[in-house]
DNA sequence: CGGAGCATTGAAGCGTTTCAATGTAGGTGG
DNA sequence: CCACCTACATTGAAACGCTTCAATGCTCCG
């Protein structure tokens, strides 16, 4: 009982579940279940079924392409609020992709046939979900153009200047590595590059935190060359 | 109002419309017009603005990402029954792709408000969006593992491996050019690989027919190497 | 027959990866 | 408080795989 309410408190905060009243959470939190996982710990595993998905309460979420010689790719980050692994439950398909916590995390695990009820006396959360999977869609799409159509340099470039600043300074929202991986790049690469991007003058880099002294100039990297 | 009637009969048998009845296709026909292309055609641009989206009625559509330097990359392919473009009028974003005809098609545009007011009451409608949607969010992660993950040879492999088949025969959907661009190759190396794979004894080919012998030794080439 | 569009082939070049060595930072235990 | 350890980051040299360019071949259709 102290589950449910949890739960409830969980995910009433969420855009997906805005609109649910208390009668509607305790329906849907009758097949649902929170989980913690710790710093490295695996939420599901590639080739897993998806009878369900899952809401980030607390903490971030990867996902994560194994390619078949052991090399790995994040496709997506996830963070409170967002919700994962539906795409493979709404078609019925096993997960495609790894799902691992990048830090200590609360979620919520949320079963196919509550969601499927709830889709039917909710329009606002089919709406919700529509507009998630569009957006994903969306970023995905552009990952591909990232990945295949643009060099390293305009990766690297695009990609700093996607990330939120304020005024003349941003940061790396985790590691290198993973930002390397999520880029399409290795490690070694996505290092030279910035290092060159230093000696033209066109940023500074502490650690994770990075300046742009002039984030015009840094634009026209991606039209010129 | 014949153009109306039109709507609904091409409609009422996509997934998508399936459980709509004669006054439901009524209005939601109000906001629908039927638009014709011929082959090359564009029918959006990149950059456009996406109050609507399209389902294909005849034809074939592609969705065509351009690179920063004049390539291009093909997304997806669509058929008949198919919707393409929604994910752009679900965030309202512009286009991030430009969207043309490979065959002379006929499709029918649907307006935002009219699928709005549609998802409220249909929750099918919604339901049959989001397995669309998911679907081909599924696609193209493995799309990003095809180019990212795969080397030219492997994805060739496993491209040739998804087509469907008659006993030992598959034949390429379209031209080559347009699939190596799916596969994220140049023409030179599809045309290099398919040399290497027929040296190898593994694979016939004449035209857009292709011989697989021996598909297990085939699939060895996915694991081996 | 001739032309347009697609496919093939070779040679050369380029960007990224790989590997391995070295450097650096943050956290833990003596 | 320092020494150590682990994980991450950097750097160089070499190699690899794909692309590019350009020439040639093929095939279908007017």
């Amino acid at each position: 009982m102290a589950e449910t309410l949890d739960i409830g408190n969980l995910l009433k905060h969420t855009r997906l579940f805005e609109d649910f009243d208390a009668d509607d959470m305790a329906v849907l939190a009758r097949d649902c279940r929170t989980q913690r996982v710790a710093r490295h710990d695996i939420v599901f595993n590639r080739g897993d079924h998806a009878d369900g998905f899952y809401v980030v309460a607390v903490g971030a979420i990867k996902l994560v392409l194994p390619g078949p010689h052991g090399q790995r790719k994040v496709i997506e980050f996830f963070g409170p609020g967002q919700c994962f692994g539906e795409p493979f439950m709404f078609i019925n398909r096993p997960y495609a992709a790894d799902a691992q916590a990048m830090e200590d995390s609360l979620l919520v695990w949320i079963g196919k046939p509550a969601i499927d009820a709830a889709l039917d006396v909710h329009p606002h959360l089919a709406r919700q979900m529509l507009a998630g999977l569009s957006a994903r869609l969306h970023t995905l799409m552009c990952d591909i153009e990232t990945v295949k159509l643009q060099s390293a340099n305009e990766r690297l470039v695009g990609y700093l200047l996607s990330l939120p600043r304020k005024f003349d300074r941003t940061r790396f929202p985790c590691s290198k590595s993973l930002v390397a991986s999520k880029l399409g790049l290795a490690p070694a690469t996505l290092s030279r590059v910035l290092r060159q991007l230093i000696q033209d003058g066109l940023i500074l880099v502490e650690g994770r935190d990075v300046v742009i002294p002039n984030s015009v100039a840094l634009e026209r990297q991606l039209q010129a060359a």
